[in-house]
DNA sequence: AGTCATATGAACTCGCTGTCCATATAAAGG
DNA sequence: CCTTTATATGGACAGCGAGTTCATATGACT
């Protein structure tokens, strides 16, 4: 009788885990339904059946609390194809991201949590040490491998070609003057690799402005 | 006495470009000195003794309002050097770039108008209108010229090229993984026009991948 | 001067924030 | 099994901002 975990569980004291789970299931919910904006300390205590104090106890901010929400319940797969061909490797995970940053509903979810970082730092933080880090360290251990192999300058910041490549299309999402295409993706790479110099550098002479 | 200008001026109709001017100081007072977060049509009225109504009438949100302000009271210089050598004129526009976004109140308040900017639409399109898209096209406009000098390949995408130099800054500047620095910006302008590969790709024979 | 357009203050509803209680109950200890 | 302690709960609260409505005062135009 006692034991059975629902019926009339209203009023006292529950289990923390059933409660931040809870929570963070209904904080989910919000996000991906209304968007960033919908995930208010108040609704999702509604949503949830909790009370609002017990969010603040445990959340430092909604925003914190909506990036929580949305890594729990996400799950990405953070993998990188490794054949030995950066170039087909790379494409292959820009399209992928892209592909993800243009989904109906993961798409403003990412770039509304970017936004709100913008004036959260809990949130930002968030983001940092759950989204954005772990993936800039794949980033990274994958073109550390393409240059062990040689495929890469040696005397590149590998850093700033992470940058050149999610930055750009991070930009067109959050700042979307021009769209963001799978064939978008593709250049982006080539033109990484490749560099936007006409004349190609292995020349000895450079060819004079004249 | 009741032809002064400023005195008791309280009640009625006063002319709407004085009116919208004072709305605009007070906003962008409000937006140096306390962030995006601080431009509310409560308090931009309060400071700008207008009312609300009054505001409500003119900007759409409160985001449009802080960004009018900020781009009306910031008259931001939109030159590029153009010398002929568009890897010196290129570093010396991102350095200055890098420069603006990291200066102690200009970069907040840019990362808080883009952030706002995710989830209010009018800003979004008033940041098109009067920043980012005069910003690309004048940048598109230089790599043209420079790609008609032959300093760039033919089969470019320059918008692309846009979105890896710009886009990594607002990249470091949004989602600060990782340092925004002059040096930063030197780097990134010599990864865009020269690549990462390290095969220089000026040999005839591309060498195949075996 | 008279008329019209409109900026104004005040008041209002509503939602969200952040904090205060007293209470009910789960978990731990005897 | 009973007691104690920790804590989640509902309710209430003040404060702020959004967004609207109203009557009024006054600048601008005829």
């Amino acid at each position: 009788m006692t034991s059975q975990p629902s019926p009339r569980r209203g009023r006292g004291r529950r289990p923390a885990a059933e409660v931040r789970e809870g929570v963070l299931r209904a904080a989910a919910g919000l996000l991906l339904a209304e968007g960033v904006k919908a995930v208010t300390f108040d609704r999702v205590a509604a949503a949830a059946g909790s009370s609002k104090v017990t969010l603040y106890k445990w959340w430092p901010s909604a925003g914190a609390l909506a990036a929580e929400a949305y890594f729990t319940h996400s799950e990405q797969r953070l993998e990188f194809p490794d054949t030995g061909d950066l170039r087909a490797d790379l494409t292959a995970q820009m399209r992928a991201f892209v592909r993800l940053l243009t989904e109906d509903r993961t798409g403003p979810v990412i770039a509304g949590l970017i936004g709100v970082a913008q004036t959260d730092p809990e949130l930002s933080a968030a983001f940092s040490r759950h989204y954005s880090g772990p993936r800039r360290a794949l980033a990274l251990a994958t073109f550390e491998k393409a240059r062990a192999r040689g495929e890469l300058r040696d005397d590149l910041d590998l850093r700033i070609l992470v940058d050149q490549l999610w930055g750009a299309c991070y930009h067109r999402l959050l700042i979307p003057d021009e769209p963001l295409t799978e064939e978008f993706a593709v250049a982006l790479v080539d033109n990484a690799l490749d560099g936007a110099l006409a004349r190609r550098p292995g020349d000895p002479d450079e060819a004079p402005a004249a």
